[in-house]
DNA sequence: CATTTGTATTACAATACATAATACAAACAA
DNA sequence: TTGTTTGTATTATGTATTGTAATACAAATG
């Protein structure tokens, strides 16, 4: 998986890392079960330091997006049906109407809003065993 | 207009402020070409300081959602036809992928999506003159 | 001219970010 | 067992950001 972090940004290296692992696990860049890399390897990999990935994984553990053996490294995480929560997270709904209020003043209407988000979901091949 | 900040909150106040403006704008809180309170007034009625506020005004003013007189203060910018730009910038793009790479992962699919976006748009009454 | 507005400057403290160099605990292989 | 690899913890250091504080400046208005 190719991952490509900016120094210049104003956002930290080790949250630019996970957004990327979660939109390449969304998008099935990155499979459930897979064997990321290990913390050592991607910090070479990506010139960072050993605990910047390690903040990032250690989020994404949180997250539940990755579980973590001490021996095997980390690795995606498989769904289930019944963690299947039809609703976004209080922070999600936030930031959710943050964007459709800058949306809405640039005069996107919902319709076009709608066709702005079908290609974006058409990549996210992330499904339910 | 109501406004509150989490000081425990990660987003800086400055952010915070901006981003509750900008929904207060989209949701016709504050109606274009109303006066808004000035930078010693917001700050003081908030309990920040006077620059915290400053910051916020700058950084609405540089992505033109308000207009700011010498002496008038600050006000909602009035919208205008001809810069009703269909396309979402990279920034926010980048913001709504990862979103929708979240809700894929929680099973969230496309019309489930839309029906979530729905009652937000309907807040928001932002409309071109 | 005097007042009010946003803005600039400087200094300071607190926090966050990133790196560096180690060291530790758990899991597995030989 | 022994050794290796894994994530993790610790400590230190430098830098950047955030927020406050006090003050001063420039522009616009009455």
């Amino acid at each position: 998986m190719v991952i490509t972090l900016q120094l210049d940004s104003d956002v930290p290296l080790y949250e630019q890392l996970r957004n990327q692992i979660v939109v390449g696990i969304a998008t099935g860049v990155l499979e459930p079960r897979e064997k990321l890399p290990t913390v050592r390897q991607l910090a070479e990999d990506l010139g960072v330091n050993t605990m910047t990935v390690n903040k990032a994984y250690a989020l994404l553990k949180q997250e539940g997006y990755i579980v973590i053996d001490r021996r095997h490294g980390a690795k995606v995480n498989a769904p289930s049906e019944n963690d299947s929560l039809q609703e976004l997270s209080p922070k999600l709904a936030q930031e959710l109407e943050l964007i459709i209020a800058q949306a809405a003043i640039q005069g996107i209407d919902p319709s076009r809003f709608q066709s702005l988000c079908a290609p974006i979901f058409a990549k996210m091949t992330y499904r339910y065993t």
